[in-house]
DNA sequence: CGTCCCCTTGAATGAAGTCAATACGCGTGG
DNA sequence: CCACGCGTATTGACTTCATTCAAGGGGACG
């Protein structure tokens, strides 16, 4: 199944019907793009045309200041989608790049528009993406103004860890962590050698190992109560199971 | 018109029509409730019933950590509506509470619904909305991750003076700014201390003026400037123009 | 073999936090 | 009318967490 990633998300919400899923799948036979690491797929000010649908591999939304500084303002992991409804707007105000090779699919309006029309419980489940979405960028809101390094570095293993379960890509205790130090530091709003030190420590208290991309948390509850992370903001409960699928 | 702020706020998007400001009119004769200073419209936790328009007066979102410290973030002004179809979702991941004495208008999710049934251009309008505030909340992420102190400060000043403008609450120069210095510590991730400071020192350079929850800006620009704030975020561009309204 | 990232480490610096005392303004009740 | 109390604002001295600066090491790749 292409969209493999997005419909084992969308399950978190609610179940799908067979026909739900055909028409997620159908979804990311639009046009598929291939990027490579840093490559942007959108720039700031640049007119939005599709929807981004991430298949494989990682990306982030990043602002660069005047100062030159630069901000990661979330990550995208496969089955993620970036902005439903985005055409609506005239211009980006911020930028989309990849982090590893990645492959999107490009939903048209039009392709979006006729899904939402015809699959209600796709079109909650869609919504439930999105709330999700900003429930992730208020999270990260908090981390910033209220966690100090070692909790927001830990809060946002927490968060990919389990992200990266819903969709299937964790393995065990372990996962894919295809971040360099200096984009966790663009991520969390530290320095690349403050993150250094963090992960030195993180290692050196048996919270995580990590090393080749690869992450491993031996335990999460551990880490999470280091992080102060409540995975309530991800709304992993089924909350749309009122919505039955007839199979 | 009973909600002013909201039509106003959504005319900066797209020309509507006599027949929607009417029914965005009814929406908010809905069931209104008036809150107190501090006291909460919902709690984290909470299922959410409605979708609450602020009529009046100034509110937040906020979260409280474990460790006991609290962070804002975002802000409500009267026209913000809280979260179109927050109702998806089985338990709030936040909390949201009055500042000063407030207003607001309860829209329940059928009348929500049937809106969006029959009205084109004032869901487009909507989502619009939807898609400003989660620019705001990237933008809020940004300015934590990436600016310091009194950048902080003069860019939650620019913001809030232009977001007031757009809904006809400013004089001039000039604007309220019900806020406590804790509290626009709470949400820049600042201590009061260091608000105090900065303020301080934003009055000497004949920045600001700010006397009894009354702001004065003598020179946008030139906060804007010190800010490195760029409106571009809150798509102010009457970017649905092209669904032009029949009168 | 050299180059380019990325990671690591130490020492010095600095921005913001902490602690603590004081001042101000305003409404309440004696 | 004044005293009191409470929340808010202000100020100074000290501390600390994270940044900055600078240098060195390791691995991948052309």
């Amino acid at each position: 199944m292409a969209d493999f990633h997005l419909i084992r998300k969308l399950s978190h919400f609610t179940r799908l019907s067979e026909a739900d899923k055909r028409v997620l799948s159908e979804l990311c036979e639009s046009r598929v793009r291939v990027f490579r690491p840093r490559e942007n797929l959108i720039l700031e000010g640049d007119r939005p045309q599709y929807i981004n649908l991430f298949l494989d591999g990682w990306a982030c939304r990043y602002k660069d200041l005047e100062n030159g500084k630069r901000q990661i303002l979330s990550l995208f992991i496969p089955g993620d989608l970036c902005d439903v409804n985005i055409f609506i707007l005239k211009q980006m105000d911020h930028s989309i790049a990849a982090i590893t090779p990645a492959r999107v699919a490009e939903i048209s309006r039009s392709a979006f528009e006729a899904v939402i029309a015809d699959y209600p419980r796709v079109t909650q489940a869609l919504w439930w993406e999105t709330l999700v979405a900003v429930a992730i960028q208020r999270e990260w809101t908090a981390s910033l103004g209220q966690r100090d390094a070692r909790e927001r570095v830990c809060h946002l293993l927490c968060e990919l860890f389990v992200r990266l379960r819903c969709v299937g890509l964790t393995a065990g205790n372990t996962c894919p962590l295809p971040l360099s130090q200096s984009e966790i530091g663009e991520a969390t709003g530290l320095t690349t050698v403050s993150v250094n030190r963090v992960l030195q420590e993180l290692r050196r208290s048996n919270l995580i190992s990590l090393k080749g991309r690869i992450l491993t948390v031996p335990d999460l509850e551990k880490l999470k109560a280091v992080a102060m992370f409540n995975a309530n903001y991800l709304h992993l409960e089924r909350d749309g199971d009122n919505l039955a699928a007839n199979f």
